[in-house]
DNA sequence: ATTATCTATAGATCTATAGATAATGC
DNA sequence: ATTATCTATAGATCTATAGATAATGC
């Protein structure tokens, strides 16, 4: 399975640490992600990646292409959790779309300041635009569709002309994302609080 | 002068093109501008910059000490004119807080979105958290703080704790940022009437 | 003489491949 | 035999300096 923590298949790594109990290519997504956030994409060398994930360099071709599939992967794993949230509450006919709004604002602060390495971060990467990652585009822009669903049938919304609701709805958005900026410049914050507190300003711009 | 457009001393360029009215300096500033924001930092070479300049490599180390230097150059000319506007707000006691935050706000969104080259996308490279550009924090700090003194002034900012006050000028600062994602995405719209509904937004936000 | 530029390049990387090695599995 | 790793390195950069060159200024 990778990890398990027996005696392994293979020529021991020159560095040996306790074992992190993840498999390879996981250590070395794990790795990536701390150093893509922290010091961007261009500067981190694959070399950089492949120490702190406790191997040489080269033995990281093993399991991945190059930096660039650890950012591809990285960039959809940070983004699918929000859009299977979307998705769940689009489909909630149960509650208002207030209500909804407002959770699937709440969690995705919570999924984009949650986790242990600011992943949030890596939207804000300039690389991220290039049409590498096209796959990374196309499920946020479904994610922001799910946005402007929400905020069309809210009371509010559903008045709106079409351009007004994208005005709207990128502000909305960007609220959500400059929640990254904010995160970053201040860390210690309590997320779980940040996070209603932002889903509540969000509502307030979407119910004008 | 630099800018004058006759004979110039000193060798001639081995790729000549239309004067283009600037100084060399002010032709690397532009050039740097450009490609960081679009490229990033770290993937951008000094061979890059010095060419879009309309110089070779090396000529690019006649005014600038390397790359560095021109990050710290950007970075304080984008923020410096959003802080002037700031201290002239808060000196103005004949407008209501509210009034006065409003245009603070329009303001620097105008100016992080209105430049030829999306300047305030520069806030968002991660090299730029490095101490190297202390200079740069100094100015945003107080450029937070005259957003947080603002927002206290104002009739539901008064009645603010102080934890509470700092979320509230935390989540209107991270609007006010978060815009240079939206406009990153949709370059085409409107700046005037999107720091407009910007402003608008977060007043709501400020005084829930 | 002064200046702004150029060409050339040394030294320092960084990526990705080739081939060796040290484990386990059978 | 298979596997995961290692060491070594070729080739491709990229930065920053040294020294040459082609203008104007006096």
């Amino acid at each position: 399975m990778g990890t398990s923590s027996g005696r392994r298949v293979g020529r021991p790594r020159a560095a040996q640490r306790p074992d992190s109990g993840l498999a390879p290519r996981a250590e070395l997504l794990v790795a990536a992600a701390e150093l893509f956030t922290t010091r961007g994409y261009a500067a981190t060398t694959t070399r950089a990646v492949a120490e702190r994930a406790g191997m040489r360099q080269a033995s990281m071709y093993h399991y991945v292409s190059g930096k660039e599939e650890l950012l591809a992967a990285l960039l959809e794993s940070t983004v699918t959790p929000s859009l299977t949230c979307a998705r769940e509450l689009l489909a909630d006919d149960a509650r208002t779309a207030e209500d909804r709004l407002w959770e699937l604002c709440r969690t995705d602060v919570e999924l984009l300041c949650g986790g242990p390495h600011n992943l949030g971060g890596l939207y804000l990467l300039p690389e991220v635009r290039s049409e590498r990652f096209a796959g990374f585009h196309a499920v946020r822009a479904e994610l922001k569709d799910a946005y402007r669903q929400l905020i069309a049938a809210t009371a509010a919304g559903g008045v709106l002309a079409k351009s007004a609701l994208d005005l709207r709805t990128d502000l909305v958005f960007g609220l959500i994302e400059g929640v990254i900026l904010v995160h970053r410049s201040d860390p210690e914050r309590s997320v779980s609080e940040f996070a209603r507190a932002t889903a509540d300003a969000a509502l307030r711009i979407a119910g004008s």
